[in-house]
Formats: C-alpha cells, sequence, structure tokens
DNA sequence: AGCACGCCGACT
DNA sequence: GTCGGCGTGCTC
C-alpha cells in the first residue's frame, strides 16, 4: 500500500506528500516501501524548478483508464526524464483529488499552450506493461469501431494493474471544545472518526444515510478538525509460499550428523529433519515447499519452525504461480489422411498470406490441425493466439490442451481473479514461459509480443463481438489486423462459417480449406423434421413435445443411448401471466416483461437487474389466477420427467450452472450416465464431446427462424447445424429431430437434404439483394434520453444532418424492440455503407455528427452510441 | 468516472 | 433562510 497524507491546510492539496515509511524524510512519493511489488522509490527532494534552458523539458500524453476522447498531456519532472518510457503507467492526478494510474502514449517536448500542464506523480513501472504493438492496435480499434483509448485501456489492462486513489478522511487532534465548532453531522461523523480512525467518503455517507456527504467534509476540513489523504493501493501482489532447504552449516553428512545430535531431545524435530531429508532425496542443494512437508502431518509445523530458530533449515519466500500451467502427457498425434491434406493447404495459404479458412464440420477433427499448427509455431520461437467463444472454455477442450502444450499454455478466463489475469499479463510481458494463450474475446487483448499464428476458432460465433460497454470490437476480424501487425497467419475455423467468411473465401480474399469427411469413420447423423401443425391436428402433441419426439426420446434411451434436447434461448424467458385478463408482470424501468427463475422464486429483469416477487393477486384486474408460462428448460426437464419414467433429466442452462463447479458436475453426471437426458440452451451447443448420443431433438425451430435480424436464418443454420453434431460419434450415425409449424421453410429443407451449399448461395443472394453485410458495412447509432420526445427529435435530427451526406444511407430512427432500457428511451439508426463510400470518411463524420448533436441545447444531455457492425 | 458549481424544492 | 438533491460541464 502506498499512502500519501495530505496537510490539511494547505491549499494546493497534491503539493506536499509524507510518506508513512519513511518519515521524516519529505518525499514527494514513496515506493520503497512496497514490498513484492514492481514499483520502485521515488526521492523528489526538493520544489521542482520552472524550466530553465539548461534542462530538456518533458511532457507524456497519458491515456487515463476513463471514456474520454482526448489524452491529457502532464509535465515530466526532470528527475524522471530518464524513467518515461511509452507504455509505463505513471501515477497522475486527475481532477480536483483523484489520483490514477494513466499509460504514457506519447513523450515529447511541446508545452501546452492553453492550459498549464500537471506534474506527473510518479512513474510506476520499471518496464512498460504494454507494448508499442498493443498500442498501435488499440488505435487501429479506436479508429475503426470509434471508441476511445481510454475505453481500450479499461478493457485490456487487469484491474490489478489499473490503480485508482480513494479518499481517506481521517479525524485530527483538534483539542477541547472541538465540538463546539461542529453541525450535528459533522459532530456524528468526528464521533464515528474517532472510534474507526479512519473513513472512505462512501463510509460516511452510509452513516449519515445520504447521497453527498463532500461539502459536509469539505466544510469539517476548513475548521481543521479532519484531514484527508488520498490512498492508492498496489493491488497486484506476486503470490509467495515459503521454501524449506538446509542451511549452509548443515549441507554435509557429517554436519547433518551433528544435528541429529543436537535434537536428540527433540523427536519431533528428528522426525521433521528426517522427512526434509527424504523429500530432498539426495540434493542437499534443493529447497522443497513447506507444504509437501506438512501435507501428510500438520504437527511437524512447529518443529520446522523450531529447527529453523535452531539455524539447520532455511526458510525463505519464493514466488509461485497462482495460475498453474499443467505437465504435458506426452501423447502423440496423429492425423488421418483427410487431416494432413487440409494441414497442407492451410500452409499454402499461410505462404500466400493469406487468412486461411478452415470449414470442417463437426467431427472432423480440426482440433488436431490446430494442435498441430501451433507446435509448429512454437517451434520457430512465436507465440501462439487461440480464441474460443468463451462458453467452449468451460468445456472439455483446454483440458486436451493443456495435457498435450503443458506450461507454455495459459487459458485466460474471465472468471480469473484480478490477480490470477495480472499474473498471465506478466507472464506474457516476460515471454519466456508462456507462449500459447487459449481465450475468449478478450485474450487477444493480451500483451503479445511475437504473434506467429492467431485461431479463431468458431469463427462464426456472435460472442466475438462485443457488446456493452465499448470498445465493440469483433475478435475475428479484429485478430486479422492483429495478426497483420505481428505479421503472423491467420486461421479461422467452422463447421458453419460466417457468410462473411464464406464470402471472403469465395471471393478467393481468404484461402478456402474444405474437411468435410468426419474423422474416424463416423457418419453425418440424419435429420429429420417433425410437422408440429400435423400433430396438433391429431393431438399428437404433449406440450412442448410430439408423440414422434418422446417415441424417439424412449427408444434412445431404452437402447442404452443418451438424448440431447436443445432449446434456443433468444426470444423465449419464462413469465408470470394472469389467465384472468393477460397482464404480466413487466420491469418498472425498462420495456420488457420480467423474466420468472423459479430456483429463487422471483421475477427479474433481464437488461436492469429488477427484481420482484410474484405477485399473489394480479396487479392489473385482481384476480388469483396467475401461472408461470413460457418455455424455459426447466418445465421441459419437469414435464419429460413426469412424461417418461425411465429419462433421468438434467438441465444445463444459465441458472443450472451458476454455482462453482455445477457446469462440470452436469457434464461428469451426463458423462457416467448418471443422467441419460440433457435438456440446454446454447451451452449444449458448443465444446461437448459425448460418445453415447443417440438422438438430439430441437424442439422448436421456429422462433429462431422468425427472429427479426438480418442473420436469423444465419445464424438459426448454425445453431442447429452445431446442436445437430452433438449427434452420433463413432461408428453410429446420430438421429436429429426438428420440431416445427413450417416444415416447409426453404432453411429446415436444405438443412435436412444436406443441401449446404444451397444456404450459402440463398443467404449470400438475400444479403445482396435487401444489402446487407457482406455487401455493405453497417453502422448502428443508438441515441438515449430519459424523454421520449428529447431522443426522438435528436435522432430525427442526427438523421436528418447524415442523410445530407449519406442519403438513403441512412435508415431511421425508429424505436429498437425494447424502447426503454433503464428508465431512458432509446432511438436507432442503421447506416449502411456500401462499396461507393469512403469508409473512413462516412466513419468520421458519423462520429462528428453526433458529437455535435450535444451542441444543440435541448439535446446535450442525449447520449449516443456508435456500435460498427453490429452482430 | 469523480467532483464542483449552480439551481430549485422541502424543512427549520 | 438553509440544506441536500440533481443536472451540467470539466478534468491536462
Ligand atoms: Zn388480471
Ligand atoms: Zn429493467
Amino acid at each position: 500500500m502506498i499512502k500519501w497524507t495530505v496537510e490539511p491546510f494547505n491549499k494546493p492539496i497534491f503539493r506536499y506528500f509524507h510518506c508513512h515509511f519513511h518519515s521524516p524524510t519529505k518525499v514527494k512519493l514513496c515506493f520503497g516501501c512496497v514490498k513484492n511489488s514492481v514499483l520502485k522509490c521515488v526521492f523528489v527532494p526538493k520544489k521542482y524548478e520552472l524550466s530553465s534552458p539548461m534542462r530538456e523539458t518533458r511532457f507524456v500524453d497519458v491515456i487515463l483508464p476513463l471514456a474520454l476522447p482526448k489524452l491529457y498531456t502532464y509535465r515530466v519532472p526532470f528527475e524522471c526524464n530518464d524513467e518515461v518510457a511509452i507504455g509505463k503507467r505513471v501515477l497522475v492526478n486527475f481532477g480536483a483529488s483523484k489520483i490514477y494510474s494513466g499509460l504514457i502514449g506519447k513523450i515529447h517536448g511541446n508545452p501546452p499552450e492553453a492550459y498549464q500542464a500537471k506534474y506527473i506523480e510518479a512513474v510506476i513501472d520499471e518496464y512498460p506493461v504494454v507494448t508499442d504493438l498493443q498500442l498501435k492496435f488499440w488505435d487501429w480499434i479506436c479508429d475503426y469501431y470509434l471508441c476511445y483509448a481510454g475505453e481500450l485501456l479499461l478493457a485490456s489492462l487487469p484491474a490489478s494493474l489499473r490503480l485508482a486513489s480513494e479518499t481517506i478522511v481521517v479525524p485530527i487532534d483538534a483539542g477541547i471544545g472541538v465540538y463546539d465548532k461542529l453541525t450535528d453531522a459533522e459532530r456524528v461523523v468526528f464521533d464515528a472518526l474517532i472510534e474507526n480512525n479512519r473513513m472512505a467518503l462512501a463510509d460516511i455517507a452510509d452513516l449519515l444515510q445520504r447521497k453527498s456527504v463532500y461539502p459536509l467534509v469539505k466544510s469539517m476540513l476548513e475548521k481543521q478538525v479532519v484531514g484527508i489523504e488520498e490512498e492508492v493501493h498496489d493491488r497486484y501482489k506476486v503470490l509467495t509460499k515459503p521454501f524449506v532447504s538446509l542451511a549452509e552449516n548443515f549441507k554435509s553428512d557429517a554436519q547433518l550428523n551433528e544435528a541429529f545430535d543436537l535434537l536428540k531431545r527433540a523427536p519431533k524435530q528428528q522426525d521433521a529433519l528426517m522427512k526434509v531429508l527424504q523429500l530432498l532425496g539426495g540434493n542437499h542443494q534443493a529447497k522443497i515447499p513447506k507444504s509437501t512437508i506438512i501435507s501428510a502431518d500438520d504437527s511437524l509445523n512447529a518443529a520446522i519452525s523450531s529447527l529453523q530458530k535452531r539455524g539447520i533449515l532455511n526458510i525463505e519466500y519464493i514466488p509461485v504461480d497462482r495460475v498453474k500451467g499443467n505437465e504435458a502427457d506426452g501423447k502423440v498425434l496423429n492425423l488421418s489422411v483427410a487431416q494432413n491434406g487440409a494441414l497442407e493447404s492451410i500452409k499454402e495459404g499461410f505462404e500466400q498470406d493469406k487468412v486461411t479458412l478452415l470449414h470442417g464440420v463437426t467431427g472432423s477433427g480440426k482440433t488436431e490441425i490446430y494442435i498441430r499448427l501451433i507446435e509448429e509455431t512454437l517451434k520457430k520461437g512465436k507465440q501462439v493466439l487461440y480464441l474460443v467463444p468463451e462458453i467452449a472454455l468451460t468445456g472439455q477442450l483446454t483440458g486436451r490442451l493443456e495435457a498435450y502444450f503443458g506450461k507454455q499454455l495459459r487459458v485466460y478466463h474471465s472468471k480469473f481473479s484480478n490477480n490470477e489475469r495480472a499474473e498471465i499479463w506478466y507472464k506474457l510481458l516476460d515471454g519466456t514461459e508462456v507462449k500459447l494463450v487459449v481465450g475468449a474475446r478478450s485474450a487477444m487483448l493480451m500483451p503479445f509480443s511475437n504473434l506467429g499464428l492467431v485461431i479463431v476458432d468458431e469463427e462464426h460465433d456472435g460472442s466475438y463481438k462485443q457488446q456493452n460497454p465499448a470498445p465493440r470490437y469483433q475478435a475475428r476480424d479484429s485478430a486479422i489486423m492483429l495478426a497483420k501487425m505481428h505479421n503472423a497467419k491467420v486461421l479461422l475455423g467452422s463447421a458453419t462459417p460466417a457468410i462473411e467468411s464464406y464470402f471472403n473465401a469465395k471471393k478467393s480474399k481468404f484461402h478456402y480449406v474444405p474437411l468435410l469427411e468426419r474423422f474416424g469413420k463416423a457418419v453425418l447423423p440424419n435429420i429429420e423434421l417433425v410437422d408440429l401443425k400435423k400433430a396438433t391436428r391429431d393431438q399428437q402433441i404433449q406440450g412442448e413435445f410430439s408423440d414422434r419426439l418422446l417415441d424417439a426420446i424412449s427408444d434412445t434411451i431404452n437402447g442404452g443411448e443418451q438424448v440431447i434436447l436443445f432449446q434456443n434461448r433468444r426470444g423465449f424467458s419464462p413469465r408470470w401471466l394472469c389467465t384472468t385478463c393477460g397482464w404480466c408482470p413487466e420491469c418498472k424501468n425498462c420495456d420488457i416483461t420480467l423474466t420468472y427463475h423459479k430456483y429463487k422464486h422471483n421475477l427479474r429483469c433481464h437488461y436492469c437487474g429488477y427484481l420482484l416477487n410474484p405477485p399473489p393477486k394480479c396487479l392489473a384486474c385482481g384476480s388469483p389466477s396467475l401461472k408461470m408460462i413460457g418455455f424455459g428448460t426447466e418445465k421441459i426437464e419437469e414435464d419429460l420427467s413426469m412424461l417418461l419414467k425411465d429419462a433421468r433429466v438434467g438441465r444445463m442452462d444459465y441458472d443450472s450452472t451458476r454455482g462453482k463447479n455445477a457446469y462440470q458436475q452436469i457434464i461428469h453426471d451426463f458423462e457416467t450416465n448418471k443422467i441419460n437426458v440433457l435438456v440446454g440452451t446454447q451451452m449444449v451447443t458448443k465444446g461437448l464431446d459425448f460418445d453415447r448420443v443417440g438422438l438430439v431433438g430441437i424442439l422448436s425451430a421456429d422462433q429462431m427462424l422468425s427472429f427479426p435480424d438480418f442473420r436469423s436464418n444465419e445464424r438459426s443454420y448454425q445453431l442447429m447445424m452445431q446442436v445437430a453434431g452433438r449427434a452420433g460419434r463413432r461408428e453410429k450415425p446420430g438421429k436429429v429431430l426438428i420440431q416445427t409449424y413450417n416444415t416447409e421453410h426453404w432453411l429446415l429443407q436444405a438443412i435436412v437434404n444436406g443441401n449446404q451449399d444451397l444456404v450459402y448461395q440463398k443467404e449470400t443472394q438475400d444479403r445482396r439483394e435487401f444489402l446487407y453485410p457482406p455487401y455493405c458495412r453497417i453502422v448502428n447509432i443508438t441515441a438515449s434520453h430519459i424523454d421520449k420526445h428529447t431522443v426522438e427529435g435528436a435522432a430525427k435530427e442526427l438523421a436528418k444532418q447524415l442523410r445530407v451526406f449519406l442519403g438513403a444511407r441512412v435508415l431511421g430512427p425508429e424505436y429498437p424492440p425494447i424502447a426503454r432500457v433503464r428508465n431512458k428511451y432509446r432511438m436507432e439508426i442503421l447506416v449502411k455503407l456500401d462499396g461507393k463510400v469512403d469508409l473512413v470518411k462516412a466513419k468520421a463524420l458519423i462520429q462528428s455528427k453526433s458529437e455535435e448533436l450535444k451542441l444543440i441545447k435541448a439535446f446535450k444531455s442525449v447520449r449516443v452510441i456508435l456500435d460498427v457492425d453490429p452482430y
């Protein structure tokens, strides 16, 4: 922890600092006292002199960890001139009192003309924590996706490496009669301060049950009864563990015999020493973790301490990894003929420096090909980035890769703690141990220095696009740019490529490698449609299940095989409904019905988090007959358990996998056949390999097909193919049943007939006809404001201004399906940028016009969000 | 994101 | 009258 004390009566608050640990030396800042940290001491014993002609005065442009459009210029204290470097963090005072750790983005010697630059408080790092290539990459993302460097800093740098000060109020011994000077509220605060010694501003707000406390604290500051400290906590600590070794004087056998003589009366210590020697196994120079000695026998702990006191053993704290790499299992990988062919073809693409698209059907063994390519890249001493959808990280893939690549690999996961992320960050900066990073979208923002290969698996997946907050980047598209900067190769892989990627392949912009043969004789599943219209007419339907599907499930489980049932979550949500008047509980902040969560028995808004207990009576008509509707996985699980006695049903969705190991447990239960029917949402579509699945059922294809979005056909196709791929792995073909009211739909027909080409051909044609990507680029502009008329006015004005330059390319504004979120009304403008406009100029225009909107008085508090290439 | 400054309604 | 809530603008 670094701590500054601000002398309370000094007007310019950040002039004089005391380091608590080096007191009474007056220093500007001190890091020397921070244990185990990369921070270091900056002694600045005197006030800075104003610039003299003899000295070079340097300035740095700092990226602050805030969503601000610009960089801020700070002056470098002469003493730090040699320390500043691009990519290092600096502590700077921003605003009245806050201290942030910003990042040096630029160094120059131009004093700002319009204002007096503040000094940086300190240079934090000895070496840059962000590489030049990262900064270059950030620049590109900012330009392309219309966002700010600060937003990239926020998205990239692990929170442990981002420091911000906290304002701490401390009492001052103000002598007798303090109370007379204070108001009632101030007395309450003062008493609490005496008791607690120190309080954060938020604590005081809590105590007084009010929102703004700053004026009160300011008044107390003026009355000289409190002081203020700005504390910055160094949040990243290297984790250390105790290691035991033999002391210098007890390494030889003779010396050790002496030691045992000394211990004649201490049998426990003899035991401990014996155990140490045994674990050292003859290597008397080695150090062993204390935990391994006492793991079997806790009572040895005290003995070890005694041995240390006697000077026989040394104990030292050595840094250890929080996120441990695993040992490789040394298994060899053999590729099939088809896989080898694909591998060669991919390399041909790489030689032409082309992005390569590997179109491999489910089960064709893409992963083995990836592994081979990764191996070859690592051998050349280069790093590899392997991107997968977030959902696949929890599955079986990572274990498999870890077994193969051992310690060179790190998985980068959003579930890691901040310190774990920081550790991986530093490991990658260091670049000696970790060479391969497997992770979701945000893994691409890590500090790679020497990428040789970027793999984007399931390249069509929508989760590669970041939604909120900014930067709203598309990881697949950005990966291509990242690779270009590193001079690395790019491999996109998918069983169902995105229309855009397939288009690029067809146009020879990408090198295309098909791998349409399943690995190990496995046969493609047999897909069949179940006509729900007919089933309803013939009364062969129970709830969500047609008799055909029920029979198939029953047959499958009776044959000892397993079933996966897929329930599409998009557009579905369980809700509470009044059967008398049709009323549904709605969110008070958003225009949406609340989702019912059975496990907690509450109603929740997915947009703002608003919670409501299910009302006992209808709030519209007072009728008590309310019921749950909607086709969530819970209901399917429940119904199926009732309909089929032999079904042991498990459920995999967002709710059922909340717990720490819940996900692994469900997978384990399914693998061991404890469950024989698995009902799930999108989660069952990715990263799972099961051997016994005889049947996959898609409960309804209709919702996804009718989703109002230009990608709905593409998405439906990808989703259905992906779930279908879970069926029938080995020799036996699996069965896939798709229930629908719309058996004639061209896409469903194409799927049943295995006519993949038709899907891509027809969809590409539709995109051209209705002008959607890949035939244009889309920028989505969302305006939001508490007042409906204000947004409408603002959005219309913005659209009007854009139309002056872009004409009919500007569509809308229109209200989105959910017009109000978090009590703000939203309106959207869609801009379609075709090949005839200059993309860069058009985007710059959109950005400037959006910013200019704030200059109109009535619209100045309208928020505008730009989303480039929305998904 | 904070935090200051300024305006406006509720309570002394 | 004053305190505290809230909208608006600025931070190098
Ligand atoms: Zn009702
Ligand atoms: Zn809501």
